[in-house]
DNA sequence: CCCTGATTCGC
DNA sequence: GCGAATCAGG
């Protein structure tokens, strides 16, 4: 196969969309997954976060001062994920409101006051602003000194939620479906194509062979000669009438 | 082990 | 230019 327009305009389209380079490969068919990457680079696409490439060799010297600093998102892709539509600007909360310091309390066994916070705001993760380094002081022993103003601000109100349609197919979700097929992984269906939750096995096949090796068991039967046959099959318990 | 992308280097 | 081989992290 060699590298058409159209075939070089699919890397493209599909390499900037996120797909894996292997996918890639087998969109495209006739190449290997090295063939699209290297493909890739020599088109420039280098993008895309590497596993092994955390960053470029810029860490030399000063690498201690402001590692926080890096107010550089990933390029935002196409992705469809739709989470909340909380507002992401997290106000930075700066030091005002110096808040009477409620004292938290250490005991968590505690049922008989409930007194502050709302009740319905679940608190889960308290998202601190990350985007501005925060300096604190070092008391004695080590420990980090809060900040003045720090105590009250991170509580966020509880974001709006909101029903998002479920990703494709709940019934099917994890499941080996066709786009997952390759050469590797068992083929064996299972239901009926049509049905919401028709999938494929897609366990490791038996090398050789388009299925796991439990499905070559069904799908290869050995043929012994009509003489050789044992007609009489043994019997199963739970058979009608076994006496 | 599987996966990923990056890089090298002979063709 | 191409891509298999190799590397290296997850």
């Amino acid at each position: 196969m060699s590298w058409t327009d159209e075939r070089i305009d699919t890397l493209r389209t599909l390499w900037e969309g996120g797909q894996t380079a292997s996918q890639i490969a087998e969109a495209l068919g006739g190449v290997s997954r090295n063939a699209v990457i290297g493909k890739a680079h020599r088109l420039g696409l280098q993008s895309r976060p590497s596993p092994v490439k955390p960053n470029e060799p810029e860490a030399k010297a000063a690498a201690k001062p402001a590692p926080a600093a890096k107010a550089a998102p990933p390029p935002a892709p196409p992705a469809e994920e739709v989470p909340f539509d909380t507002a992401p600007p997290a106000p930075p909360a700066p030091p005002a409101a110096p808040k009477p310091a409620t004292p938290v309390a250490m005991a968590d066994d505690d049922v008989d006051d409930a007194d502050d916070e709302a009740p319905a705001a679940s608190p889960a993760e308290a998202r601190p602003a990350a985007d501005v380094p925060v300096m604190r002081s070092v008391g004695p022993g080590g420990f980090l000194r809060q900040n003045p103003g720090e105590q009250a601000a991170p509580i966020t109100p509880a974001p709006p939620r909101r029903l998002v349609p479920a990703k494709p197919s709940e019934a099917i979700a994890g499941k080996t479906s066709l786009l997952d097929l390759n050469d590797r992984i068992c083929k064996w269906p299972l239901g009926h194509p049509g049905e919401p939750d028709f999938h494929f096995c897609g366990d490791k096949v038996n090398p050789g062979f388009p299925y796991c090796v439990a499905h070559c068991g069904h799908a290869y039967q050995a043929q012994l000669p009509r003489r050789d046959r044992r007609p009489p099959p043994p019997l199963p318990y739970g058979g009608p009438r076994v006496r």
